[in-house]
RNA sequence: GCGCGGUUAGCUCAGUUGGUAGAGCGUCCCCUUGACGUGGGGAAGGUCACAGGUUCGAGCCCUGUAUCGCGCACCA
């Protein structure tokens, strides 16, 4: 700050023509932008020196990719601007900022919504352009929706690098997808297995656990017996199921059906034959029902573990198309019919207990909207529980060369502080979720994206980074779960698998900041490739924050059409007022409830600051030098200093909402309301000392502010950065101290 | 069921290590004083969900309750 009243003495300046007028963010953020992409400075690598000197410390943050299905919603445009915020604050500070942006291709998402265009412009599904047209209309679509997504994050004024833009689907991504399959498959950690899947009959493909929401329905549970001589009763609202059964399981300790324990049945269950042995599992819950479960390995997670403790038969009575695969009058016919049909069954045969109504949670696709069907399944998957050596590791608590598992190291990322996660709710969340993993389904039975890189010819099978050589090779047909790439983000973007020198300067990253959803979704997983491929964590520090909301406290929705368009917030109130707007309404993790009134105030306030500077440059034209020499404009000068130590404070905590909010209340009801009030007397005095010096003041404190409002609202305080003669540009000034 | 979060002014939300409650918007009154009316000055408005506890002192810490929301798992 000392060097800046030395520099003042040499700036004198009329007030520019432009600030007559109220400040039009319209008018100067398109222009400014194209400066700031001009400059350079958005990639590290031109950055000029700092006043510490070379810059030598790295701060990187890689964009959460936005999916190609779209538009910027403002939920991006909240998370834009927290990154950006970051990435600003600490390129002020002398670091090597780097943010990369980039785009995620979302396989289902995206190959669902041209499905959707398909059916609705064409009357066409995917089947009849066949998978190579139907990839290329997918591709063409998202070429089209990364461009506009693009354009947007731009208008929000985010400093991203984009020389070193990625997607998941070009190249070097591919390249890094692959290659990361095949080291977890060479470690024996990728496998094929047949297992119940949550497959989704209406999208034709198996989703994973996060991808499902359970939807609350009225339920008819039925208790029945399967025969006559049968001795124990069971309930169950999926009648359709029991065809299924092979086994009835009670709990070791209950007294009622010990007797019954090891013997087998035989019946005729409407139309089927059924071999059922009673068993005795402690899965069971006695109190429940009639403490007796009749076990369906085929179509429930559950009992398809107890049939592996039992090595019980699994048949499959259910097919791809929730149909019926049985034999009799059954087959062929849809579940919801196949239950009316066994019930009316029961009723003839006199099998029937009893039945009453329920509230029952169905697990439904939350992309298709189809009722999820528990099936067998020949998938690949990720074995989250397996040990293995890991050869590197620099992750405190795990040795390189030590035996591991992927769930280990994702618990330990975190346990240790490598990954840094101050906010103790979601840590519980994560660890939460880490305890109850499973192995992770990884195939998808869609076209659009990542092709599984495994290759069959008869019995041979080949995985490898390219096809093999020689005939009559047949690939996988599958492709990956979005996730799977996403996963890879940290290190992918910075060119992994090649040992670059982006990779070894900026990984791990620094900051990541994504909304609570993704926690298990992302965050556990990228930490969980992270580790494993790199032995390194992802991201040093992850601040997760809230969801933006409609102001009635609902999700913003397509569905329910609600949604409120970022850029027509920019084009009415500017992107620095839709920022701040956004920063100042919560804490980081809380939810922000969206308010336009919140938004108009910051607009308010930029024009603040511009006639702020309006009365600065009319007050200073005669300025000729001179230092601030008056005690009470050193007290101002001083008070300053301390209100920017504070602001740093609260940045280096990550305080975002409360530095913008005392960034706003120094700016208005100090620098404006007090400090030039106060000023104004002192530049009509008779001494030109005393003008000189409220001058010198003037000047030195609205610099100042500008450059701590910079990460802020960077728009404005460029433009009128760019008002003094003798300047570069304000994103790269240094943070005052 | 397990886990997490919220409950503070009419509305939307802040509140840093416990020290007499804050902002924006809204409402009311005043001001055509040369930076800005997209402004300035002032005012009203809160038993900080409830009940206990710890403390000299609690919006903040502890226990419990209510209520709203979220996540995970689902029971057949």
């Amino acid at each position: 700050m000392s060097d800046e009243s030395q520099e003042n003495p040499k700036e004198s300046s009329k007030a520019p023509a432009k600030f007559l007028k109220p400040y039009q963010p319209q008018d100067v953020e398109g222009v400014i932008y194209q400066k700031w992409e001009e400059s350079g400075f958005f990639n590290p690598d031109n950055l000029p020196p700092a006043s510490a000197g070379e810059r030598t410390e790295p701060f990187s943050i890689v964009l959460p990719p936005p999916n190609v299905t779209g538009t910027l919603h403002v939920g991006h445009a909240y998370e834009d601007t927290l990154q950006d915020i970051v990435t600003r604050y600490k390129r002020m500070q002398g670091y090597k900022a780097l943010w990369i942006p980039g785009t995620d291709s979302a396989a289902i998402a995206t190959q669902a919504r041209v499905e959707k265009n398909l059916q609705k412009d064409e009357g066409k599904t995917r089947h009849d352009l066949g998978r190579e047209e139907m990839v290329k209309r997918v591709h063409e679509f998202a070429k089209n929706s990364e461009d506009t997504i693009l354009g947007q994050v731009r208008k929000m004024g985010a400093s991203l690098d984009w020389s070193r833009y990625a997607y998941t689907l070009d190249d070097k991504r591919n390249r890094a997808v692959f290659t990361a399959f095949k080291n977890m498959y060479d470690a024996g950690l990728i496998y094929q297995g047949n297992r119940i899947v949550n497959w989704d009959p209406k999208g034709q493909t198996t989703i994973s656990d996060d991808e499902i929401a359970h939807e609350e329905r009225t339920a008819q549970m039925v208790t029945f017996k399967y025969s006559k001589d049968f001795p124990i009763a069971i309930a169950t609202t999926r009648l359709e199921t029991k065809v299924g059964d092979t086994a009835v399981a009670v709990h070791p300790d209950d007294e009622r059906y010990a007797e019954f324990v090891g013997r087998e049945y035989d019946a005729t269950f409407c139309g089927v034959p059924l071999h059922i042995k009673i068993v005795a599992d402690k899965a069971v819950d006695p109190t429940f029902g009639t403490g007796a479960l009749g076990v369906t390995p085929a179509h429930s997670m559950a009992d398809w573990e107890i049939a592996d403790r039992h090595d019980l038969p699994r048949p499959q009575v259910i097919n791809e198309y929730a149909k019926m695969d049985v034999e009799g009058a059954l087959n062929g016919k849809k579940v919801l019919e196949a239950r009316e049909m066994i019930l009316e069954w029961l009723k003839a045969e006199d099998l029937l207990v009893s039945s009453e109504d329920v509230t029952q949670n169905v697990a439904t696709s939350e992309r298709t909207g189809g009722i999820i069907e528990p099936l067998p399944k020949l998938q690949w998957f990720v074995a989250v529980n397996k040990p293995f050596t890991i050869p590197h590791s620099e992750i405190p608590g795990i040795e390189s060369g030590s035996e591991t598992t992927l769930k280990t190291l994702m618990r330990t990322a975190v346990e240790s502080g490598a990954v840094d996660m101050p906010q103790d709710g979601f840590r519980a969340t994560y660890f939460h979720w880490i305890e109850n993993l499973r192995d992770w389904c990884i195939s998808r039975q869609i076209w659009f994206g990542h092709r599984i890189p495994v290759w069959y010819k008869g019995e041979e099978i080949y995985c490898g980074i390219t096809a093999p050589e020689g005939d009559g090779w047949e690939q996988d047909p599958d492709v990956l779960d979005t996730w799977f790439s996403s996963a890879l983000w940290t290190f992918s973007t910075l060119g992994w698998p090649e040992k670059t020198q982006d990779l070894e300067t900026y990984h791990p990253t620094s900051f990541m900041s994504p909304a609570y959803e993704i926690l298990p979704l992302w965050v556990s997983r990228m930490i969980l490739m992270s580790t494993f491929h790199l032995g390194q964590v992802p991201f040093k520090k992850v601040l997760i924050h809230g969801l933006v909301r409609a102001k009635d406290g609902r999700k913003f929705s397509k569905s329910l059409n609600n949604g409120v368009d970022p850029l027509e917030m920019i084009e009415k109130y500017g992107a620095d007022a839709l920022r701040m707007g956004l920063i100042v309404g919560g804490a980081i993790g809380s939810d922000v409830t969206f308010d336009e009134g919140r938004i108009k105030a910051y607009k308010l306030f930029a024009n603040k600051i511009w006639n702020i500077t309006r009365f600065v440059f009319e007050n200073t034209d005669d300025y000729q030098g001179g230092t601030v020499t008056e005690t009470k404009h050193q007290e101002n000068i001083a008070q300053l200093r301390e209100v920017t130590a504070d602001i740093t404070r609260e940045m280096e905590q990550y305080h975002l909402h409360l530095a913008a909010e005392k960034l706003y209340d120094y700016t208005w009801k100090t620098f404006a309301d007090k400090i030039i009030e106060e000023s104004k007397a002192d530049l009509v005095n008779a001494d030109p000392a005393v003008r000189a010096s409220a001058q010198a003041m003037l000047i030195e404190i609205l610099q100042t502010t500008l450059k701590i409002l910079h990460p802020f609202m960077p728009f404005v305080t460029e433009e009128i950065w760019s008002s003094f003669p003798n300047k570069g540009l304000l994103m790269v000034e240094n943070w005052p101290s």
